[in-house]
DNA sequence: CTCCGAGGGGAAAGCGCTTTCCATTCGCCG
DNA sequence: CGGCGAATGGAAAGCGCTTTCCCCTCGGAG
C-alpha cells in the first residue's frame, strides 16, 4: 500500500478511465453493476482512500461542521455534542470541536481557524453578545447557528430553550414551596443564559406578588463547581442566610451543594438548592438536585439539522429560530418536606 | 467582501505578485517590513482567509488532529480533550473530536472519514484491542497514538495510566481499611482498562495474602451511571452483601452509590464504595467518593504532542511509550471511621 | 560609475478531485 | 442490417495554494 494512492490509481488498476471512478464514488447509480464492482475492488485492493481536501477544493465547502462551546466540561454541552454529532454522521461530516472556555480570544482564534477549514456551518455557544465575527462567517458563506444563544437578532439562525420560562419554573417552585430570601447564583455579568433565567424568576416573583428585587443575585466568576464552591462559602459566611439558593447551572449548585453539606447544613431543612440543566449527576448528588431539565442532545441534533441544512430557502419557509421549552424537575433538594430519614444503624443521611 | 477571495485578488490588491502574498503568509521574514505591511492591509481590507483544504491539497497533510473516544459524556475524556485541544491549538491544529460509544462500527466509520480528510494524527482509545485499522493508518502515513489503552504493541505510540497499579491501590486501600467482600464492578469483556484494574486489585488481594479469586467479578453492559445504577440493584438483590465495591470508574461508583443511598443503606458504613478516575462529580457525590486519580488533561496533551511530532526519529530516540502514576484519593465513601454524623438540628463539626 | 545582491515580479507546475464535452463502442430494437 | 441510446473512454479545465526558476530593478558599496 503506497502512502498515497489516486484515484488516477484505481482507474489504471480496474481498467477503467478515471472519469468512471469519479462517478462511482458520486453517483453510483449511473454506472454498471459491473464496472461497478470492479471498481470497488480496485478501491479495496489497492486501500484507497478519497481525498477530502481535493475534493473540497472544488466544491468549495468543507464536509465538516464546526461546534464552539463554553467548556466541554460541561455535561450539558456534551450531550448537545452527542446531538450534533449523531445528525453529522448521518451525512458523512465531521464536527470539529472547539472549547472557548469562555475566552473571547480563544473563541476568536476557533472561529479563524473554522474559516480556513471552509467548514459547511458553525454551530456557537457564543462568549458574549458580539455577533458581528459570526456574522462574517455567514458573509463567507458560512452558515450560523445559535445554541442556547436567546437572540433577538433576526438575521441569525438559533436553537434555544425558553431561560425566561425555566428561571420563571424555578422560582416559582421555590415560593410555593414556602421559601423567603432567596438568592441566585449567576456567572460573569456578560452571559445571557444566567442574565435570562434571572428575569425570569424575577417575573415569577411579581407574578406572585413578590418584589422582584428580593431575588437577590450573586454573581461568580465562572460557571462551574469551582464557582458553586465559591458561592456557597460566601453564603454560609452570612449572618442571614438565604434558605434557598438557585443557581444558573448545575455544576455551580453543585458547588454549593457540596459547601453546604460540607459544613454541616442541612438541605433542604436549613438551605434548599436547585440548579439549571438536569445533568446526569444531578440525581446523584449528596442531595439529589431539583433542576431545570432542557433537551440536551435535542438541541444539539436540532442545530445541527439546521446548519448542514444551510440557509436554502430559510429566508422564506425555513425556520430560523427554535425555541424549546423547560421542564422543571423537583428533587429533594428543594422539598419542603422533611426528608424521610433513613438510617442504617443511626447516622441520617 | 466577496463569497471567496484568494490570494490572488490579494496579490492584485497590494500590487504585488501571487509569490509575494504566499511569501508573507508562510515566511514572513523574507520579505521587506513595507511590502508586508501592504500585504497585510490588503487581506485585511478584502477579508481574506487562507483556504486550508488548498493549502493542505500541496502540502498532503491537514492541520487537524483526530480524537477518538470511548464516551463525550465521560468527564474523564473531556478532560483529556481539553489538554488534546490545548496542545493542539498552540501549534495551530484543529481538533475533530469523535464519540464512538463503544461501537466498533462507530469507530471505524470515525477512523474512515479522518483518514479521508487527511489529518495529521489520530489519538485514540480503542473500543476492544483489534489494533489492525490503526496500522493501516500509520501506513497512510497519520500517525497514530493510543490513549489510556494498556498496550504491548511495540508499534504503536502510546500514552496511558498504570491501570494495574491504579487497582492495586485501591484494593490495598480496602483491604487496609478491613474490608473482607469486595465485588468490583467492571464493564463489557473488551474494555482493557477495566481487566488490567481488577489484575492489579488481584495481585494487591495475593500480597495482601487473600485468595485473588475472594474478589468477585462483577461486569455490566455499559461504564456510565446506568451501569452502576444497574450494578447497584443486583448487589442489594443479595443475601450476603459484599461490604465494598470497587468499581472500574467513577460513573459506574456514583450510579452504585445512588442506588445504595436510595435504598437506605448507609456508605461506608453497611457497603463501602470505591471509584476510578476521580471526577469532579466525585468529590460532589451524595457520598464523597474514594478514587482513583489519573492526570488527564496530561494525558491528553501529552498525547498529542506526540502525535503533532510525528515519527520523527520516535524509533530511535523518541518516547514511544509513556506510563503515569495514578494516585489515590481517599474520601468518605471508603474510610472505615463512622463518619461525623450531621443533622440539621445539631450539626457537629 | 560600475557591480553586486537582495527584494520582488512573472510564469509555471502540480497537489487530487469533479465535471463537462465529445467521441467511441457496444447491445439491441425495429 | 441500419441506427439509436446507454455506458464508457479520453481529454481538459480549474478549485486555491505553495514552490521553484529565472529575470528585472534598484540602492548602496567599492
Amino acid at each position: 500500500m503506497r502512502p498515497s494512492v489516486s484515484i488516477r490509481d484505481v482507474a489504471a488498476h480496474a481498467k477503467v478511465s478515471l472519469g468512471t471512478v469519479s462517478n462511482v464514488l458520486n453517483r453510483p447509480e449511473m454506472v454498471t453493476a459491473a464496472t461497478r464492482a470492479r471498481v470497488l475492488a480496485a478501491i479495496d485492493e489497492l486501500g484507497f482512500v478519497r481525498n477530502e481536501s481535493a475534493r473540497q477544493l472544488r466544491s468549495g465547502m468543507a464536509r465538516a461542521i464546526g461546534l464552539v462551546v463554553l467548556d466541554v466540561g460541561n455535561p450539558f454541552f456534551t450531550d448537545v455534542a452527542r446531538g450534533v454529532e449523531q445528525a453529522a454522521s448521518e451525512v458523512g461530516h465531521a464536527v470539529i470541536l472547539c472549547n472557548s472556555d469562555q475566552s473571547t480570544e480563544r473563541q476568536r482564534r476557533h472561529l479563524d481557524l473554522l474559516a480556513e477549514q471552509r467548514v459547511h456551518g458553525v454551530l456557537i455557544t457564543p462568549v458574549d453578545g458580539t455577533l458581528t465575527p459570526l456574522r462574517q462567517l455567514e458573509q463567507r458563506g458560512i452558515s450560523v447557528v445559535l445554541v442556547d444563544h436567546p437572540t433577538t437578532a433576526a438575521d441569525i439562525c438559533s436553537v434555544a430553550v425558553d431561560d425566561r420560562a425555566g428561571g420563571a419554573l424555578a422560582a416559582t417552585h421555590l415560593l410555593a414551596e414556602g421559601y423567603e430570601r432567596i438568592v441566585m447564583v449567576t456567572g460573569p455579568p456578560g452571559v445571557h443564559q444566567a442574565r435570562e433565567r434571572l428575569r425570569g424568576a424575577r417575573e415569577a416573583f411579581r407574578r406572585a406578588g413578590r418584589d422582584p428585587a428580593g431575588l437577590e443575585e450573586l454573581p461568580v466568576p465562572s460557571l462551574n463547581v469551582a464557582g458553586g464552591l465559591r458561592a456557597g462559602e460566601q453564603l454560609l459566611a452570612r449572618r442571614a442566610r438565604p434558605d434557598a439558593v438557585f443557581c444558573a447551572n448545575d455544576l455551580l449548585a453543585l458547588g454549593v451543594l457540596q459547601a453546604v453539606v460540607r459544613a454541616g447544613v442541612a438541605v433542604p431543612e436549613e438551605m434548599a438548592i436547585a440548579g439549571y440543566d438536569d445533568i446526569e449527576f444531578a440525581a446523584a448528588a449528596a442531595v439529589p438536585l431539583t433542576s431545570v431539565r432542557q433537551p440536551r442532545q435535542l438541541i444539539g441534533r436540532t442545530a445541527a439539522e439546521m446548519v448542514i441544512a444551510g440557509r436554502e430557502g430559510s429566508d422564506g419557509n425555513g425556520r430560523r429560530h427554535v425555541v424549546f421549552t423547560p421542564e422543571l424537575v423537583v428533587r429533594e433538594s428543594s422539598r419542603r418536606l422533611r426528608r424521610p430519614i433513613r438510617r442504617p444503624a443511626g447516622p441520617p443521611m
